[in-house]
DNA sequence: ACTCAGGATTTGAACGATCAAATTTTTGAA
DNA sequence: TTCAAAAATTTGATCGTTCAAATCCTGAGT
């Protein structure tokens, strides 16, 4: 046989017919038990498969999600979108759901990417990333009636409430709170933030987490909340350099905790190039090189996050039907998924008084395979 | 209307049949110019595209190649496939072919995936990444005739001159010879390796790159390839500690090369603890990491890869068409990438004797988004 | 005017599955 | 034993496209 076995052939070779077999894969229940196992047998002999494009074609859906893969490698969180992708076709596999790829320039290229999967029935769902205040892609997505989830929440106020915008988050505010708390429950008292330019609702979000762990239990004075918040663009040498400047500036600052492990890093070496390889430091995202260097970083649960898009794309149960009416979605429209603080020790930059390693401290150096979760 | 516009609207709205807007799409040549606008008017105008269920379904392929999601961040240079996964997706979306995910835990569960992909016509082709020697997928591949194409060249012998076993890969030797080339060309005269130990082909490729550069450049004496010679595992802390080792041990070392970013960021570690953050060091890979930290490095064109990849497997025409018999899939069967160096300005971890970083080295420091390429 | 080649277009069948309805078999109670 | 209801199974139609063959034009040659 040079060609692959049909429902034909299993049901030919147990005698039964096309819609029986059919059945037995979808409805087993009815069928009763005695030909249900010689079909079965029939099935595996055969190592039949219903063949992919021929249901998607009866059935008028195609279970298959698209996602965007993003363009711009985001510097050291870079593997972030990546990991997201690995949680993600992981569920969606569980589901019978498999994921898409494409690729596209700015969101005018994305939305005519994303029409023309559509009208080929190519796909059935979208997942977006990287969302941005007054995105015209969701727009065009809710006029359009597509399904689709959004990782990153609207922004906008009006978009907030729309029933037809689905979304996932992480809930950045908790996650940085967390993150000071812990620096506060080890003894810090005087804890700086480095974050972006308030553009962005996501560094804003984790700075207000930074701002309300320390009003609450620090009772800053006037002034300081102001004193120890910087805002630097999404890069190394930036952070470095700010953090520099705020360490010469304060000397009693004990503490840090950053808005991306990229800023964390940057941190990292501008504590030591001050003779502070001891200060405490907490990134976001939990990235590769984070751990690689033993940054402690708050970890974004991706694959929450992703379980959580194929729920209100698919409804808890998990069946394989995307449902386009938001009502039958379930309660909720969103999920705001809780991050997880992940304790590392620091691999040191370097000793500042040292010319190589001492044996005590490479000892005492975190293994980066096992950093263990708070709480 | 509330379902997508089929070629049978399309055939309504141009006063024509079905076939001759299958024509128009397919074969336009066989159609007279005035019909054929008029079709082209009305499939713009009800923005219809063949539903690619059915058109598979008939054509009996689904254009779609897969390709595993590794589950390993593979450290600092995880977004290695992240990249190649990028420019994939880009070649084929050119080319008319979607890029399909999966995942799998261990070779095993990955010939199981890409069985079930298989019989269920799911897919055409399978692109395989991080292979390694005596891999059990290739050798199932080829026994079941499953079209696919390696990333990463045959370890084995036999394997190497298998027709079936298409592979691109990226020139390791070549890449840091070249890299190993320009630090002689710079005035250095003594230059470690750090690489894996000698099980893997790709890190002993590398090895001898750097070996060559040195041998018909620097006319090493009696054991001092072996004593320049470092091999540990992947990962900071090993690069680390044997860099401080080897530096302290040899001060006439003038330069590093190093088998991957992570080394050369563990290296570059070591270099500024041990009071040499002078010490050029490349690494290879050119990640996001060693982009931020303006590591200089040896990138592997995966855009190149990605390509050789597709024309390995569709034909360098461009068709959609899978070829079975490698016999028609042009001259070769594989394709060897010769990997760029890009030299960047290091961003210095930090000066060993000054606690600040002076304004005339911070001007110094190269912006990572501008390193330009070598030759 | 008539034929014939050739191009242009249309029609019927198929791809492999599921749905809806029809048919057959089994069950259970009178 | 009989018959209706329920369960199990089968048959015909359909999803939207392309292939293969049939049909319809068009214009040149006699």
């Amino acid at each position: 046989m040079d060609r692959l076995p049909t429902i034909e052939d299993v049901a030919r070779a147990a005698q039964v017919s096309r819609q029986t077999v059919s059945n037995v894969l979808n409805t087993p229940a009815i069928v009763k038990p005695e030909t249900r196992k010689r079909v079965e047998v029939a099935i595996r002999k055969l190592a039949y498969r219903p063949h992919a494009s021929a249901r998607r074609l009866r059935m008028r859906k195609s279970s298959t999600i698209a996602i965007r893969l993003d363009p711009m490698t985001n510097g050291i969180s870079g593997a972030l979108l990546d990991r997201f992708l690995h949680a993600l076709t992981e569920q969606a596999d569980a589901r019978g759901i498999r994921i898409l790829l494409f690729t596209a320039a700015d969101p005018a290229a994305e939305i005519e990417q994303i029409r023309k999967l559509r009208a080929g029935a190519d796909v059935d769902a979208f997942v977006l990333t990287a969302t941005f205040h007054g995105d015209p892609r969701t727009e065009w997505l809710v006029e359009h009636d597509v399904p689709f989830v959004t990782f990153g929440r609207p922004w906008g106020v009006n978009d907030m409430n729309n029933p037809k915008h689905l979304w996932v988050d992480v809930d950045g505010f908790a996650g940085m709170r967390e993150a000071t708390l812990h620096l506060i429950d080890a003894g810090s008292s005087r804890i700086g933030f480095v974050g972006w330019p308030s553009l962005s609702g996501t560094g804003d979000d984790r700075r207000r987490g930074w701002q309300a762990a320390v009003e609450e239990r620090l009772f800053p004075g006037d002034g300081d909340l102001a004193a120890l918040n910087l805002s630097v663009e999404d890069l190394l040498e930036d952070a470095r350099d700010a953090v520099v400047a705020l360490l010469e500036s304060d000397e009693r600052i004990d503490g840090l905790v950053c808005a991306s492990d990229t800023l964390a890093l940057g941190a990292m070496i501008a504590a030591a190039s001050v003779g502070r390889s001891d200060l405490p430091i907490i990134g976001f995202d939990n990235s590769p090189v984070g751990q690689a260097i033993g940054l402690s970083s708050v970890d974004q649960a991706l694959d929450e996050v992703a379980r959580g898009a194929l729920e209100l794309l698919l409804g808890e149960t998990g069946g394989d039907l995307v449902r386009r009416d938001a009502a039958a979605a379930g309660d909720t429209r969103h999920r705001l998924i809780t991050p997880h603080l992940v304790i590392r020790q620091p691999l040191r930059l370097l000793a500042p008084d040292a010319v190589s390693i001492p044996t005590a401290t490479k000892n005492a150096v975190g293994n980066h395979r096992n950093g263990k979760e708070s709480q």
